[in-house]
DNA sequence: ATATAAACGAGACGGTACGTCTGGTCTTTAG
DNA sequence: CTAAAGACCAGACGTACCGTCTCGTTTATAT
């Protein structure tokens, strides 16, 4: 419920205001009313749970934390989200929101742009910055279909969907197949990757990228 | 410390018998001595711990819960392993064991054996006994490297060897590039299928299976 | 801490009011605000002990026992109250509580009297309802000087001070020295026997009252 | 059992010799042979019993740390001890073991004899290294009417014989009553200070001895 | 002298309770 | 009527000992 607040406010895939939505939740019984909602209270949590899971990892992460971190009385967090993760993923949310639309470099040459953005991934999952939370987010997503879905919703769609602008515009320059899946291409291409990084199955390395490329535009072209 | 043991019993890297690895860790001062170790409540705990990381998930799982159900003192799970996931784990790894060595199918034509295989691994992830525990055990895996490579070296190193082994076969029957990296090929067939199952990027299906097969295949062959 | 709150309830020693006190422990930090206490958890707690001190004896009664007979949070005991003795010595208080004065019997003979009240002394150690809470009480005093000054300030004194009125009495009569030190004439009529119930020293008979009362009072005599 | 043991090694109360009783209990069945008893480790678990007990205090003393510290297994102090409390009392007999007969002081004056033991008594009850231990074994006493009963027999009645035995003396010297109840007189003199100290009902001082002696003897001289 | 049976040290075992900590709910007070 | 503060119930944590129960290893008769 609080993550339809928070989407509410992304304003995906709904006309209505804020104003709007805040009265038509007020109508349905038990729930807090959204328009009454403190502003500042609600930064201030997404704040602290952004600088807590960095310092302690999402595990060792509580709301009782993060209620003190924020001044905040823990029942003022119970009561606009249902779980740690969903702090949590709107915290992250706010912080990586995109602004507008993401694009990818466009050399005219897939393979090239290719291993430069396989070799920037790679370079991303070294920065330990970036290491903690985005494993936290992760693991629970691993047991939390719901997260999952607001995952792939909101954090995914937008930077899978550029991704696959470039191998749309690679299908125009004749470098890949005309009837490719894109979705199943970008899995050939990515997923390798991630679990090698997420589940430490192995080095991961520029060369590494480059092979993987290699490999799979081998299958892709047309 | 444990599950080191685990592995003397399964008798991997060591030539020494029980009774000799026995007296060797009595010298070492302050740990139990596993000669005296009760096996009856060694396995009352690992399937006590088996089944409630179904019933529960593992972040619900207690200590207190499996030395309950096992009928057993708590102070025996701490005295021979170190966590919640070391106990787990080891009920994993007991479950999972292969006895000896895993041999794949080998009609003689790659494509057809892979999609076999890939069909029945989609199968396996569909059976809700498989899906809680070993989600589980991934969400460990994300944050803690050392269950990491325990996992890889104990339960993913075999199945892994013997599907490499069918890659062999396969370059020999020249269905496979000769100089391929089959590490690299492993993950190109497989990472995008867990990846979907594991972080549910996407739907899972047999068709999914055999369209994975085809495409990077096109990329594998010599 | 608890039992000072329970001293300002019966308002001995200070002319401060609740609500000021509540506010001046507000003050020090880390101590909870007995302003916000449950005076209904208190009284489950102060019950339960009391019942289970009763029924198993105060070595074998665990402040499990006490939190999950009353229907609360072990906490909630540990919050208040710093040991088990401390627990139960405010529900003996809390019973014993004798409202207000406590008057003795004056015929005008005080060897009658005193030994009227010796025998019934005698006759309520030989109560087993009595028996188990009082030993336990004494044993705790022992070991527990804190305990201890509670006891004589917050149980003992009233009674003693009773014993003394009549002692006076008898002064003013001429039937006791007039510069007897009645602290210690108290001592010399009671501890004897106090001691033989309490260490079991030797049989506790009227008789024996008797006794001690013509005996002692040849030195009290004027 | 094993205080009866310890008892006919002392020899009190029994005409039967050590080789004898020993085969007697040898033909009860379950029973440990005490003609087999360790005589070595006896003595390292009184020893560590004494030592911890004076360290600890007897509530946070353990047979475990008892075991440990005389380097024993459990088992041979469950073996011939029934209860911590047995152990440690025990140790305090061996300890406070008179040897033979205990003489008093007899200058031919009561008075001042009383008043030299009393004031001794005093002063032996402000020592730390007796506080503890003795105050241990009261608080046993007072719960456990079995330890009580040995108490008085093998620790307090030799003393109290030897005080007895001085006041028989001060009767014939026509200091006190003829008819006089030894028994009661000693209460009266030594009751009240016990107790004082005991449960810290007042201080005790030499000059409080004195007036006790005083006003007791009012009432005890013929 | 040797067998044999008991006591021994060691310590693992199933348990209970400890005192602490956190999670999520409920209550009090202030604004 | 929200929000902060924080007490509350609940229950898991990891530890300490309990008293019982094997294990091998002395040790001390009783052959």
């Amino acid at each position: 419920m609080t993550i339809d607040n928070s989407s509410d406010r992304s304003g995906h895939g709904t006309q209505s205001t804020d104003a709007e939505s805040a009265r038509a939740a007020d109508r349905s019984v038990g729930r807090p009313n959204p328009s009454r909602r403190s502003e500042q209270s609600r930064r201030a949590i997404l704040t602290a749970a952004r600088e807590l899971v960095s310092e302690l990892g999402f595990a060792k992460l509580s709301i009782e934390a993060i209620a003190a971190r924020a001044g905040v009385g823990k029942q003022t967090i119970y009561r606009w989200w249902g779980s740690k993760g969903e702090v949590v993923f709107e915290a992250f949310l706010a912080l990586s929101d995109p602004g507008e639309g993401i694009v990818l470099p466009d050399s005219g040459d897939l393979e090239t742009d290719l291993k430069y953005l396989m070799r920037e991934t790679v370079a991303e999952f070294a920065d330990p910055a970036f290491e903690g939370p985005v494993r936290a987010l992760n693991a629970e997503i691993i047991n939390d279909p719901k997260l999952a879905r607001l995952y792939h919703e909101k954090m995914a769609a937008p930077v899978d969907e550029a991704k696959k602008e470039r191998l749309r515009s690679a299908q125009r320059a004749g470098q890949l197949a005309p009837d490719l899946d894109l979705d199943l291409a970008l899995e050939l291409l990515y997923a390798p990757l991630y679990q090698r990084w997420l589940l430490r199955s192995g080095p991961l390395t520029p060369e590494y990228a480059d092979s993987l490329v290699d490999l799979t535009l081998r299958g892709l072209r047309p």
